[in-house]
DNA sequence: ATCATTGCAAAAGGTTTGCACCAAA
DNA sequence: TTTGGTGCAAACCTTTTGCAATGAT
């Protein structure tokens, strides 16, 4: 982590980002925290995925009102289930590559792509 | 409009909506719309985005905390200029085709992409 | 006359912030 | 010791909602 204080309220968070492979919301990730240090606050666990968010070493995907996090090592689509409201990973990196070489790049400098798909998958 | 009634309210901010050509928040479309009809509230606009949305006749962008709305005819991926933090259309049908063609349809129904991409603007 | 729509104000709900205290360096 | 991090509670801000009044059909 590229935090100027290495605490045990980040260790936790990032430590349970690693672990999880699902696309946890910040409360989520408070409750699940807390079992394990009883005293962290919600705000912490916001300054703490503000922080790793800048970084670039998460990703924020919002869903209706919430936001969600995602730890995956790079850059992804995902999928919003309409019908399990769930999150999906889309491992398929054509699909963001071709993206960002379609786009026109004489009109802009492009630093990231979003790719969110709708719709429901076959559980 | 597929509303069961026909308000002046509902009229205007569809009027504005097919005026605009940028991406207007909530807030902002109130502001205009009450140039000609100051009694309007913001709740009412909120409502009728909220319809329009459904009918799937504009399209919501969240930046940052605020929507933004998108009346343009079809589905297009937007730029957010993080410099000039305005949204930009870009009208290359390719890259929602080529996304949708890309994703793996035997894991799931796909009803919609939204692309969004990061980056800066060359105004 | 009916009942969807409106305006108002209050509530909701996720996220941020001020501040005093605490702890990593 | 210094100064960044934390917990708490209050504030924020966009969006939603309950309700009585209004207006389209």
């Amino acid at each position: 982590m590229n935090c100027k204080r290495v605490t045990i309220q980040r260790t936790s968070i990032l430590d349970y980002l690693k672990a999880v492979d699902t696309h946890p919301s910040a409360e989520e990730i408070h409750k699940s925290v807390k079992k394990n240090l009883p005293t962290i606050s919600l705000a912490t666990v916001y300054r703490t995925l503000k922080e790793l968010e800048v970084c670039g070493d998460i990703t924020k995907i919002k869903v209706y009102k919430k936001s969600r996090y995602d730890m995956g090592g790079h850059i992804h689509p995902h999928i919003i289930c309409e019908k399990c409201n769930q999150i999906h990973d889309i491992f398929q990196d054509e699909i963001n590559k071709s993206a960002l070489d379609l786009v026109d790049k004489t009109k802009f400098d492009v630093r990231d792509v979003k790719i969110i798909f709708y719709g429901s998958c076959r559980n």
